[in-house]
DNA sequence: CGTTTCAACGAGATCGGTCGCATCAATGGA
DNA sequence: TCCATTGATGCGACCGATCTCGTTGAAACG
């Protein structure tokens, strides 16, 4: 009873297990990182001691500051950190930036924003060695917080700023092409259904004050692409609705839509999701896709190949974008002017929840 | 061109700020992260001369290393990173551990296991507080290598071991059910679709045998669950196929299973995913779902609840699972022993795939 | 006016490793 | 035999911040 026979008090360390074994703490390390360097014999007297001891091997921490590398990326989205789980769109983009990550042996860092504090905090004091911002609306603090922080980061879905680099899609060009598909298929009526133009969904119609003023750039652009579509083939400006991503808001579009215009025949979506959305509800509805409404999403997600019928939708490669974030992070570093834009290809899906307008 | 105005090839640390306000180290630390301790009028000056200098703040590593906790718990996975979010019961498990870890402000790190060699690594090094194992089969290297790098882990489906926590559901129960929901419809002729029985799916019959030595105890517990129930109904037993969860090996099993037995009427699946894939097929053969098969799967994740038909399936709640085990590694440590078992409630849904079987 | 008290601040000791360089012995070639 | 080379180790200096004490000064108190 007198003293204890394994000192569990305190951790044991490095320094430690060199003093028991009679070496430097160098030879210790290397006896982990390096066998090779360390003569056989040397090494099993030290390794003895590190079990003697309970010496459960070099602590990260230490090595971290040592190294100042971490060796990962973190991942940035406003909202919370089950946002990165509950949508299609964004689980396709973070797959493809797990698969580049794999490939370079870094690991990835869930980093939440749920609220200004806790994402400037986060940002400040994340273990990482670069961010993915995600999610953006212009001006967004995200971006201020991340030069703040002095690491490289990739901006996603965002205006071309001064000093960083930024992945993106021509989502102008996205939208007109959907529209121009529906007017060529002979449609002259259209609903148009929009992510928030706020920070908060508010569902509704949307003027083209709010239009134009939208928070995220994504939105401002898209209703330009579908407005000049629209312009180009002689209409005049179609509504447009905020609905958001969930299927209440949704319904409450389709209906609001059809009790202002009862012609309408097209549904542009802003996403794979809404595009669902609005065949479920019409169905439920008793009417039918396509033969009394056409539908067209955006994305591309799996779901929308599969669904019946096969929705048409511009495609957009998530997972390529994931994959070129982490490239811009992780790679050459050679010119780190930053400022690098990398613009991926859409394609239109011609699916089956298009067609022409039934004549009336 | 004597000498260069701006320091910037060496990094600013706490100390340079120190030095150039004519305070002390511990001073400048408290105006970065205690700014109610330090009197306004220094406060000032330490500001200002962290401006000047470039200071971007506390740098996290210094501080993890002195403060020791990273706050963040690390998800293991056997397999590549973006597993992660190819499969939606994985994805709805993940939402669950975000949900929880957000709650109490920790991050996520996700942290790859491709190889043995990798997830030692990764293992040994990854800077996290704690380790939610996922997808192990038993005697898995993950739990060995959890316990020697001394941190708190939760084995997620495992066996339960000791010393550690564990999260699981009743699997066999939930087979069983499944099983027996068909068996009371009138079922008497079963193909039982299975996940792997080796870490290598291989698509094909499994025998008795190989179904007792499955490497993964959750396929152990499920034919086990499957087999009691139709030795109670006092059946012969039923066919077992390994299918894997990708719609190819499905489709050999549904094609092997009706060749070798075209009186089978039920099909009991490893998942959801599973058995949407098997409805699609037979869809595509022309064979009707619940008319000519019934179909069950297990999981209730959110596709199938709105696939068609709706799918009977055996919930399981995943979201549930990953809260669980955040809390047992971020919760109250008072009883540190591990040991603890969460087992969590399943409950058959009754959706429209399955049916009593046509009368022949 | 002496003493207590408390806030504000400084000094120094960690936290746990890793890296560069010096050292020392052994080996090999001239 | 002697010097150059090579390989294995030791030594000490960081990496960057935070925590524990102890000190100081001034206000407060009797």
């Amino acid at each position: 009873m007198g003293e204890s026979s394994t000192p569990h008090n305190k951790t044991v360390k490095l320094a430690d297990v060199a003093r028991a074994a009679g070496v430097s703490q160098g030879t210790v390390s290397n006896v982990f990182n390096r066998p090779g360097l360390v003569s056989e014999q040397l090494r099993e007297r030290v390794e003895e001691a590190a079990k003697s001891l309970g010496y459960r091997g070099p602590d990260p921490r230490g090595r971290l500051l040592r190294a100042g590398r971490v060796n990962a990326i973190g991942v940035v989205t406003v909202g919370p950190l089950n946002c990165f789980f509950d949508d299609q769109y964004t689980r396709l983009f973070l797959s493809g930036v797990a698969k580049a990550c794999e490939a370079r042996g870094a690991g990835i860092s869930l980093v939440s924003a749920v609220d200004d504090e806790i994402a400037a905090w986060n940002i400040r004091t994340a273990l990482v060695d670069g961010f993915i911002l995600n999610c953006l609306n212009e001006g967004n603090m995200l971006v201020e917080l991340a030069e703040k922080r002095g690491l490289p980061f990739v901006a996603v879905d965002f205006p071309v700023g001064p000093g960083f680099d930024v992945v993106r899609i021509d989502d102008y060009r996205g939208a007109r092409e959907a529209a121009q598909h529906l007017l060529d298929l002979g449609h002259r009526h259209f609903a148009v259904f929009t992510f928030e133009t706020e920070k908060e969904v508010r569902v509704g119609f949307v003027d083209d004050v709010r239009a134009e003023r939208a928070s995220f750039e994504v939105v401002r652009r898209r209703l330009t692409g579908y407005r000049d579509a629209f312009r180009a083939a002689g209409l005049p400006p179609q509504p447009v609705f905020e609905t958001g991503s969930e299927f209440d808001g949704v319904c409450a579009g389709v209906d609001a839509v059809l009790a202002a215009n009862p012609d309408t025949t097209a549904f542009v979506c802003a996403s794979d999701r809404v595009a669902l959305h609005v065949i479920a509800y019409l169905r439920s509805l008793g009417r039918k896709v396509p033969e009394d409404f056409s539908v067209i999403g955006f994305d591309g997600i799996e779901e929308a190949a599969s669904s019946i019928p096969p929705l048409t939708t511009i495609y957009q490669p998530a997972i390529g974008k994931g994959e070129a974030a982490v490239e811009l992070i992780l790679g050459d570093k050679s010119d780190d002017v930053g400022g690098r834009v990398v613009e991926l290809p859409i394609e239109l899906i011609r699916g089956a929840s298009t067609s022409s307008p039934r004549a009336k």
